[in-house]
DNA sequence: TGCTATGATGTAACCGGTTACAGAAAACGG
DNA sequence: CCGTTTTCTGTAACCGGTTACATCATAGCA
């Protein structure tokens, strides 16, 4: 009946018991042994009061906030979702919370929640953060954990990111050797990007396997994004420079680059094959529906988290997890439909 | 240079300062006047020691966590990441932060973490609490705003939601008026679903206008869901019975439907319509690109966090926001390409 | 000049937990 | 049977802020 009374506190319970407040406290953390009887009394009295522990207060008592910060800049990209999907499936059940931390490009975080007191530690998504406040983070010894970007040379920050490379030789290499394509357009990801830089040295080195030249002029900016892709697209077909398949860099662009082709007359994938990487939850639905490189995202997600964690606790870490991706076949490269999808 | 030392406190400023610890705190919330020797001694102390308050000790004392929990179950949905980027818009720089609280079917929520220690207030999703997680609370009185889920009869919840019907109404009428088609499936969404009920009446309703005779056969289970609704559509489509049209529910459906349509070899948009709800990212890039209605989902989240803030203060509250929707013609119903896109 | 209103600051209790330390009772070993 | 260890429990300090109340100058006023 007294539904509406301030919420009962350790003391309380205490009183009701008829023991000290460290009794319960220990009842609740199973932090010392407790005789039968008492243990029994504590669990009446927290039960008849409705007693639960304030996290606040516990999370002053014992500085820690049982809470991770995912720090992003992206918020409503394609990333995301899967990203933290992954993430709380990587905490769940843990009784750890989620606190989202996002970034934008013209607004700096707060140094302040980057610190010890809002969370036990981060997840730090590429781009998230400008280089000071990264370097400020891993100095100050704030347990974190990288996704998608190395840590600077010297700091031992674990990294969670997917293979590229091999991925991309694998793609390439389709290519030319199931659709004889041999002048293959690369459109490059955001300036600093490592997925783009390893993707480009997967495409150079399987251009080389072919003994096929490399020429600069087939390596654009196409920034991860549909619209700069489309235009990159768009002033190459102008400049009628001769290509028989573009490899996107990733599916964000892959939607540019297919607009602009179409856009041009151009068939895809009789005329020129389009792949792309992610295999995002769109590229199945394109059309063509988009050979791609399946990045595992979510799984990124729960590895970072369970990193981070070890990291919290004081265990060991893998200093980098490169989590393997995957060759997905679908049309736009000129292969056939398949029998059901 | 004493970079590793302890973080300091308050009682280290007051310390160095000369003052009480009373003092840095008014100085610190401007909740008293302070001479101006006086802060300049405080501010001086403060940042010499790189004071930075402790957020937990001050939620311990104000009984404020400055946090707000979004519940959701559908985490990595195409709704998830537009919604939590308005939502970070509508808290942005007021120095609250954002709390994720995932449920799932088979998970149900720890309850205590819906509670007032937490957060100051939650934004819950449809679906995402039980029903007698959401009695309880609401019957709590932790401020709350409802998204896509009118609250229960009696209850004064806010709601944050979109139109549904009046956007059905014209879309059903587009297909009946501008390409004939009288013979309009329509797939519902899943059971209890307000946005399904409210799109099911406008379809009635343009029906109706149009005097075309509500047919309970042409009312497929679609579920919102790829698979449920193409499972549909196929099934429909073995019956043999007539249409010329469906309207899917929402774009999720839609990837179904075109799917189990495609397969069955039925053309789109020239032997059946096809037209979707919630304009996602990935409507214009189907194939054909789908005719929907644009839901704007990253300003429900806005709003509801504004509401939610409003709430939290004290402040008068809309009981109701119905944010307008807007048709957009693409060309899975039978129109035209545009000149660009 | 003496008395009160005002403004600035300090003291100490409080938020609600955890935990170091101490003490008492029970178990153990010789 | 007594000293030592072990097991259980209590006392009180502590985490790092906020704030009600008290205090003390100083300004304002008659």
């Amino acid at each position: 009946m007294n539904t509406s009374s301030a919420p009962s506190t350790i003391r309380d319970v205490a009183r009701l018991a008829g023991v000290s407040v460290a009794t319960v406290s220990r009842y609740l953390n199973q932090s010392a042994p407790l005789s039968e009887p008492t243990a029994e009394r504590v669990r009446r009295a927290m039960d008849q009061l409705h007693f639960t522990p304030h996290p606040v207060a516990r999370n002053l008592a014992t500085r820690r906030t049982h809470t991770i910060g995912v720090v992003l800049n992206d918020v409503g990209g394609d990333f995301f979702a899967p990203l933290l999907d992954g993430v709380l499936s990587g905490i769940e059940s843990l009784n750890y919370n989620l606190l989202i931390i996002a970034t934008r490009p013209d607004l700096r975080a707060n140094p302040a929640i980057l610190g010890p007191m809002y969370t036990d530690g981060l997840l730090v998504f590429w781009d998230s953060l400008e280089k000071a406040d990264l370097d400020a983070l891993i100095q100050s010894g704030h347990p974190c954990v990288l996704i998608h970007q190395s840590p600077p040379p010297g700091a031992k920050i674990p990294l969670v990111t997917i293979e590229n490379k091999a991925a991309t030789r694998r793609l390439i290499d389709h290519l030319v050797e199931v659709h004889h394509r041999r002048r293959i357009l690369f459109l490059r990801g955001p300036a600093g990007n490592e997925d783009s830089q390893w993707r480009e040295a997967g495409y150079r080195e399987a251009l080389a396997a072919h003994s096929i030249a490399y020429d600069p002029r087939l390596v654009l900016k196409g920034g991860f994004d549909r619209f700069i892709s489309q235009k990159a697209m768009q002033d190459l077909i102008e400049s009628s420079l001769d290509f028989d398949a573009v490899f996107t860099g990733d599916d964000e662009a892959a939607i540019g680059a297919l607009q602009a082709l179409k856009l041009a007359g151009i068939r895809v994938p009789e005329d020129v094959s389009v792949v792309g990487f992610d295999d995002q939850s769109l590229a199945p639905f394109l059309s063509p529906s988009l050979t791609t490189v399946h990045a595992p995202t979510d799984q990124v997600g729960r590895m970072a988290a369970r990193q981070l964690l070890r990291l919290i606790n004081g265990e060991e870490t893998e200093p980098e997890i490169l989590l393997p991706t995957e060759l997905v076949i679908r049309n736009s490269c000129g292969c056939p439909l398949p029998v059901s999808d």
